[in-house]
DNA sequence: TTCTTGTTAGCAAGAGTTGCAGATTGCGCC
DNA sequence: GGCGCAATCTGCAACTCTTGCTAACAAGAA
């Protein structure tokens, strides 16, 4: 995504206002790879603006991904993930713990055999297994 | 998944009783490439046995699943979807009418690069797109 | 500063799924 | 065939995530 300061610029050009609940919303999302729910961005902004409400977040967040500037993630997690990484880019999610790390793969890999007339327009890869941290731990001793 | 017969024996070789209704999902399941949701397999039983209740449905899916002998699929469609397949495979969605359609994929290429520790268990991968019936037709006329 | 129009907060509601408890039933045993 | 225990079923409430609705509010052009 872009920095809060061009999100500022692009969405005047759109003719939407900038209040600063989509400021602080601008801020916790730009550079953030955490892939945090809508909740967890309530509370990261909540902090600083103890006034906002969820469901400004979700909406800033969802009129975000309809511009292109984050993705809308469902990695099966249970609630909806947001992405600032626009590259090109699948995902690693833990079971243990729902860590999600962005992850390349060889695209070239991504062909699907027998499409039988199905138009596709994106592929996403969705990798399963133990973060790191998880992985080096007996069993169910981890929840973040 | 096994047919109903040996998911009979299967049952009963875990101590499982079997009952009308479990049979009734065995044959709702059997052979089913749709990628049923819960609710669209408890309306194909229920035409049978009008009784039956959505709670025991969930309850044999998720048995099912947890026997291995169906595959439960959170394809970012809402709902849960469930598959009798336990070949290897991927899967097609269609945007526009949510049908799914099983697709084969090179997975030798499939290996993500730089896991940084992460041991990887599974790999799924979801194709978006218009299936060949939504994609020959204007744009959002279809619904299934 | 005023006014118009987009935004926000708060709550209710909707979808999907699961927990719970009492009634029911499979099935091993006599 | 009948009995009794334990598993299962049904129906409902509850829970999570997300969105619809609306009155109060505020950005920003004039």
């Amino acid at each position: 995504m872009r920095s809060p300061d061009e999100l500022t610029v692009a969405f005047r050009q759109r003719g939407l206002k900038i209040t600063p609940q989509r400021v602080a919303i601008f801020r916790a999302m730009h550079g953030n790879h955490r892939h945090p729910t809508a909740d967890v961005v309530y509370a990261d902004v909540a902090g600083e603006m103890p006034s906002i409400s969820l469901r400004t977040v979700y909406q800033t967040l969802n009129d975000l991904a309809e511009m292109g500037e984050i993705q809308s993630l469902d990695l099966g997690t249970g609630a909806a993930r947001f992405d600032p990484n626009l590259d090109e880019h699948h995902h690693l999610v833990c079971d243990a713990c729902d860590t999600i790390v962005d992850v390349e793969v060889d695209a070239s890999a991504l062909a699907p055999v027998d499409l039988g007339g199905f138009q596709v327009d994106r592929a996403q890869v969705i990798f399963s297994g133990r973060c790191a941290r998880c992985a080096s731990v007996p069993a169910g001793s981890t929840t973040a």
